[in-house]
DNA sequence: GCGACAG
DNA sequence: ATCTTGTCGC
């Protein structure tokens, strides 16, 4: 996987005393500005301020942004190198803004990566008897953002029964991007999933299906690489438009709302499953209004964060 | 200025 | 997603 943090940290020393660039231009040079908060997340965590000036990306619209080390310092840093700042706007922005950077565009790669995927994703159902199902989550926290943690509960389907529950923790290279979840996501899922000793017959994934620009979310993702049938479960709407139980989007009907309980859930197929049946096996296991696999994935996944939040 | 933005 | 305890209500 690549790695977005380092990606950044060489495109911001690309940026030259007396010059400044922007979270979104930097993320454009990433390939895609919706990264442009990830950029942000990425320079709150630069370990190395002396060889990565990120006192000299500012805001879109030429104010400061922030910074660890107090906003005052990161004005005095750019002052000092010659920019002029007033009531906190840079002035003359437009002359300061550094635009040649040497790129490879990184996100594009992982864009085309999720399109050539995509071409794969079979949306009728392709499976025998379903007798282990699946849910996967992974958490996060924040004393150490660069932990991930993952679970795999795997339920006998028919019983209702957890069968086994494994877990795993991973170190992160890339922070969440909107559309791009699978990239932050899998080598976690992976790490878990290797340590299981039963093979699901159907995963579950906290995320979306084919409910995705490029109509591979990382339910989509987990299961053409795979070769397995997924179902993606959102707690909140990505995209589209509800249409009575459909959601829509260009044209398309990529996945159905599941009022589990009084909040609905977004459903949509992963891989190797029809939306009615993704639907239906996804009704069926929600004893709350989560989906009871993915629940207890989730809550597994908390229990394993907060008991081992001590060390790094 | 406001809304949108899986996790 | 994370930071966080008890508390109110079904
Ligand atoms: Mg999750």
């Amino acid at each position: 996987m690549i790695d977005f943090l380092e990606e950044t940290y060489k495109l911001v020393r690309q940026i030259p005393k007396g010059m400044v660039s922007t979270y979104g231009a930097i993320a454009e040079a990433l390939g895609d500005r919706i990264a442009a908060r990830a950029v942000g997340f990425a320079l709150n965590l630069n370990p190395n301020p002396d060889l990565t000036p990120c006192y000299r990306v500012v805001a879109g619209d030429g104010s400061i942004g922030g910074f660890s080390r107090g906003i005052d310092e990161k004005i005095r840093r750019l002052e000092s190198e010659g920019i002029r700042i007033k009531n906190g706007k840079i002035q003359e922005f437009e002359d300061v803004i550094f635009k040649d950077f040497e790129t490879w565009y990184p996100l594009r790669k992982l864009r085309g990566e999720q399109s050539r995927l995509a071409n794969k994703v079979k949306m009728e159902d392709d499976f025998e008897e379903i007798r282990y199902v699946a849910g996967f989550d992974a958490g996060y926290s924040k004393a150490n953002p660069l932990k991930s943690y993952g679970a795999i509960v795997i339920m006998d389907l028919k019983k209702m029964e957890v069968v086994e529950k494994v877990v795993a923790e991973k170190v992160i290279k890339f922070p969440y991007v909107p559309t791009y979840l699978a990239f932050r996501e899998l080598p976690i899922f992976l790490e878990v999933y290797k340590n299981l000793n039963t093979k699901p017959d159907l995963l579950l994934v906290d995320g979306n299906g084919i409910l995705h620009p490029l109509k591979l979310g990382i339910a989509s993702h987990i299961g053409v690489i795979l070769d397995m049938p997924t179902i993606g479960a959102a707690k909140k709407l990505l995209l589209g438009e509800i249409d009575g139980d459909r959601i829509r989007y260009r044209g398309d009907v990529l996945g159905k709302v599941l009022y589990s309980s009084s909040k609905p859930i977004y459903v949509s197929p992963g891989h190797r499953i029809s939306m009615n049946t993704a639907f239906e096996f996804t009704k069926k296991l929600c004893r709350y209004r989560i989906p009871e696999p993915i629940r207890l994935a989730h809550s597994i996944v908390s229990q394993s964060r907060s008991s081992r939040s001590s060390d790094l």
